[in-house]
DNA sequence: CGGAATCACTAGATCGTGCAAGTAGTCGGC
DNA sequence: GCCGACTACTTGCACGATCTAGTGATTCCG
């Protein structure tokens, strides 16, 4: 049942050459030159013997596996991060690299276990990867939080809004704090009031209040949320207090999950293709050039709730 | 800046012994006596140079790496599956393994691939573990999927409904068809007339007339969903026909989501906590006991709609 | 035509761990 | 005092791929 794994020693018996120009024509090696005869016949005898390359003699002899690991946090889960791993995974694979994915945030004790463990060829963390300006330093990356943030606010301001807060959780994460700080510039360049954050709780646990005493210190008329959550968040308490939407209170989501569709009025939210940024974080790790792809623009949703 | 990676040879030089003695400490090989002192000055030495195994290597001495992988649908996700990968992932760690999560499902091609280039210790496809009854043969694990779902159904008839449907999206993958025969079954136990399927598209794409035509030909009095999501599009297309909720229909969700509180009405829903069903995962890949850990009860989770 | 250069390969070291087999040294029993 | 058993190690190989340092054969050039 069990047949022996199929090695490179096995390839050499098989096309009579020597184990290590085996080595050579599977690795196509530059600094080496092969016969167009004997690299047919290791070809070949790979093929039929249905040799494949062992990753962990690989990693051993390499110094690290072609693994590459993603951090990701639970928060931010979505269509967004969904895409990018999407697009990520597959250009790994297309570079013989295989994705893997660390969920909630690794404390430094876990990483160095994965480090020891697994000997990634590369680690991405997430959320640093997609606030960080270096998106723009890298060649023309010009469509990262930033841009999806101002095209966020931009879809309240088309619409006459011009007084605006930013919704975001109570713990709010240093991605979270970032995105704030964005929108601000977004509605500072438009020459707008500053925008306030609004910490907004749980329904359940005094959101709808703190909604109410916000909206008395701060009338804003348009709600950004940090995501789609915090979006529907603000839709439910502004309900419960009798808010009209969108004409009392607009309000804007971000990431366009399933759930936006779900709500009434439904949720208008802000959809970003993150295929490219995926390939792009791939090449970057591979040290591969990036400048052919090109980011998909972030594209509202429109619903009802503006 | 970037030292020498430490290895047992260090270990052994630092402690004068040899490096198969360090081995056999580290290991704390059974089948090898080691003198107290020696194994002191071992471990000593193997603290004071910071020592920590390579798991590649390890990997191509015992054959496959201390690595779990997880293979799991983007339509899993929620609060169950989130439950179960902490539990699955704090237990491996546990025992010196880590846990690795594949997103979408896997083709073949692609588990080959992980296969040769990380050589796990297991693999587990999270959609057949969770839906198979190996569960209950596997020592009294009485709470899986066939228990959740007859809470989902119990709750139902608790509150007076006979006439039930289950809606599952159009894509239905075979872990959806398991549910609606576990939900079946349920029924029938309870000998409420057959529990029907109603497959709902999203609102946006005809589900509105789904949900119309279905009630006319079948007509219910409570809709349990696939998960929150399907419950929240029944929601979202009963208030669009007008219908109230729950006195007209009633709905519950499953998985408790984050979305589940913000809809409106409030959608109820059921919790489970999966983290125990993780941790039985992971020893059933280790092969070790796991009977002193029992599951969470699943636990309704009661807003509006029912 | 002889030496150098090039070609097409091969032998073998290497990565770090785990473990089988071997080997001193000590102890006990008769 | 000698054999066997036992302790406490050491030597060295295996895992499978990569890659450096050769090696014999052919080609090239003056």
């Amino acid at each position: 049942m069990s047949e022996r794994r199929v090695t490179m020693r096995d390839v050499a018996a098989a096309s009579g050459v020597s184990q290590a120009t085996v080595g050579f024509v599977l690795n196509n090696t530059p600094t080496q030159t092969i016969s167009a005869p004997t690299r047919e016949r290791v070809l070949r005898a790979a093929k039929e013997l249905g040799y494949v390359v062992d990753g962990i003699a690989r990693a051993m002899r390499e110094g690290s596996s072609r693994i590459v690991v993603l951090n990701i946090d639970a928060s931010l889960e979505g269509n967004y991060s969904r895409s990018y791993i999407s697009g990520l995974d597959d250009e790994l694979a297309k570079n013989d690299h295989i994705l893997v994915v660390k969920h909630g945030h690794p404390t430094k004790q876990s990483t160095t276990q994965l480090q020891h463990m697994v000997a990634p060829r590369g680690v991405i963390d997430f959320a640093a990867n997609y606030s960080s300006g270096r998106e723009l330093a890298d060649g023309g990356w010009t469509d990262g939080l930033a841009a999806h943030t101002a095209v966020q606010v931009g879809h309240l301001v088309d619409h006459g809004h011009t007084r605006l807060a930013m919704a975001l959780p109570e713990d709010a994460t240093r991605f979270a704090r970032v995105r704030l700080e964005f929108a601000r510039q977004a509605a500072e360049r438009l020459d707008l009031p500053p925008l306030a954050p609004l910490v907004l709780p749980h329904p359940d646990a005094g959101g709808v209040e703190a909604l109410r005493e916000f909206l008395l210190e701060a009338p804003v008329t348009a709600i950004a949320g940090f995501n789609d959550e915090m979006a529907l968040r603000v839709l439910k308490c502004a309900e419960s207090l009798g808010l009209r939407v969108p004409e009392e209170l607009a309000v804007i989501g971000y990431d366009a999950t399933e759930y936006a569709a779900l709500s009434s009025p439904g949720l208008t939210t802000v959809h970003i293709d993150a295929d490219a940024h995926g390939r792009r974080s791939a090449r970057a790790i591979l040290g591969l050039d990036a400048s052919d792809l090109v980011a998909a623009p972030a594209l509202v949703v429109v619903r009802d709730s503006v």
